[in-house]
DNA sequence: AATGAATGAGAATTCATTCAT
DNA sequence: TATGAATGAATTCTCATTCAT
């Protein structure tokens, strides 16, 4: 949109941008390194390699710039939503799907996720934000397999519980792994592929 | 209450022992509440209603208190170990203690554990003692359904994905209710029957 | 009141107040000089000669040591009454010793009220105590010259505008000397004499 | 607006001349309204409708704003020399016009009054500048009535006392309205009138 | 054993000012 | 000539911790 144009002297416009995502680069790892505290301005300064004041000419206040990284936390929904729609043949090739599309969902937003899960308790409105993701993981999938039933390719069952087992194993996973970093090494893709046969078995899928 | 200057040294001992474990509960709950940062000594001293200075005659310093706390969380294995010894009859019934137990060890340790989720970035110790339950739940259960296998009560199967699984189920389960504070009402005595039921179905356990 | 009756060990309370004179002089005398903003807490540590966070351990925040500061400027109601309620035999001396009584209770309440003629404008609530004394004054030499007459001691007159003129000439006085420091000598005695003259006589009372 | 572009240097000097007045106005406004720290250079630009750097190009620093400011306040002697000099009829006549022009000299000078009052202290440059009014008006009027005592239009007097109350009640009233802005409405024209009435009585003036 | 006073280190933020463009 | 970006110094205030009682 606003490309700056003409461009005659590369400072300016592209410049500021740039500085404005050094700062919020640092303080997206810094915070969820250490938190919303423990990210201080100064550290953010030194880790952007600006001046501590500069950070307060691009935000207003530090507040200011984790409201920025959690709006960065766009809705996850369209991205389910297609690998819900998209045609696979069976189910257990939507499920795999499924769960990788939520999985790396996750990672994808590793770090403002992981500032959301620390922040939660002090930041009332990051709550929304954060169980947003799992809740609506969960209900968009239990849809999903209800439809299924009524086509007539899933037996009748407890799609709530279901839907929940599966969301619950990859936000485990990912926690494992991003944000504990458990050591042992973890195959994802088998993950999802044993995940989704047992969950299909589970539910009298086959 | 400003008895003490009588009580020359007699019960002083269980009095100190009482003013120590008001200060661990006043930053147990602080903590959780708002983390290690967050859980000022102030706060802590007032919550505690005692003098600031007071927690430091107690605790050489303030990481101590986290370290005291972390020390409470003590080992889940025994109760786990009881409820896969146990004979229960059938598998089902089983699942459903083994769930049971789990959660509600976690909800037991809530506090501690809600503290070490958000310190697990700044206090790397804490790492071990976060990760080691969910993998050790992973693994007894595992180990469980593998010897059941053996005695040809289940057919072979991926029994740490099934265990994965089971155990991711309660501890997302946990965080949503004991963390995130998700309002949706959770019937867990309901939940821990379903998750049981599509678990051993998933696995070909009838 | 709370001399603290046994005084056992000097330090304690009798320390503790001693140090919070010790700011709010330094404070009161910073502020006149400099304003509510010249009088850094850092000056106003030093000059006081105690830690600058000790300040923010006596005083919540730095505006409370100018409310505090405040609160010393007590009513001048009082002095002033007494002022006019002895009996002075002529009515010369009346206004002589009221001329006494304002001057020098506006310089005993210098530096504060120097405070608040410097932050009147930005401190709203600092208007009323300033403008108070002043009108006060004025109002009280007023009525009793209105009394004065009515006993038939004074013919009739402008006593407002009298009494406007008496107190503003103390002000008057009183900023040249203590505020803006004019070097010119003024003899006040000889002042508050002269100018009794004048509005006696002004108004017709001999 | 933004067709400073195409003006090749015309007028240039007549439109520097224009942000010059409306940075000495903004700041004239907000030094009074809050004093000399008070008004920060960022809040001058906003008023001014120029940015902060403009002022620097415009000032070598904030303190010569205010050293520019003070040099506006021109002498005021020819106004009070004029006021003497006109034929009046009456010393009465003579007394009022003398107190117009001294107050109204004040008012027109307010904001910059204001600022050498608040400022008096931090600048001693402003000292003079501030004592010279008040100084030389008494001084002037002092003179004027030695003379018309020498004419034999007035009896002997304490002349002195005498222009020290006359100018003092005009400074205090100007200070109560358009500083401390005291809410008692003033009527001047009657305070001028009644003010010289009481004084020229008072020195024996009929 | 417990407390009130005191403090050094460091937090976020504001301000006047300089540097490039 | 004017401006947007950047900054060093300073400001108010908080925190964990020590000292003296």
């Amino acid at each position: 949109m606003d490309q700056s144009n003409h461009r005659i002297h590369q400072g300016g416009k592209a410049e500021e941008q740039e500085t404005r995502e050094r700062i919020l680069a640092a303080a997206r790892q810094l915070m969820a390194q250490k938190g919303y505290k423990g990210a201080t301005t100064r550290k953010i300064s030194e880790l952007a390699g600006v001046n501590e004041v500069t950070i307060f000419r691009h935000f207003k206040n530090k507040e200011r710039i984790l409201v920025e990284l959690l709006e960065e936390m766009t809705e996850i929904r369209p991205a389910l939503d297609q690998a819900l729609r998209t045609e696979w043949g069976d189910v257990k090739s939507l499920l795999v799907h499924y769960a990788q599309t939520y999985y790396y969902a996750l990672v994808e937003r590793k770090e403002v996720l992981i500032i959301c899960l620390i922040e939660a308790a002090n930041h009332p409105e990051v709550f929304n934000l954060l169980s947003r993701m799992p809740h609506l993981a969960v209900d968009m999938l239990e849809q999903k397999l209800r439809e299924l039933q009524e086509e007539g390719q899933l037996p009748e069952g407890d799609f709530c519980a279901a839907a929940n087992m599966f969301v619950a194993t990859f936000f485990h996973t990912f926690m494992a792994k991003h944000w504990v970093k458990v050591d042992c090494e973890i195959d994802e893709p088998k993950l999802f592929e044993s995940t989704a046969e047992i969950l299909l078995r589970g539910i009298g899928g086959r």
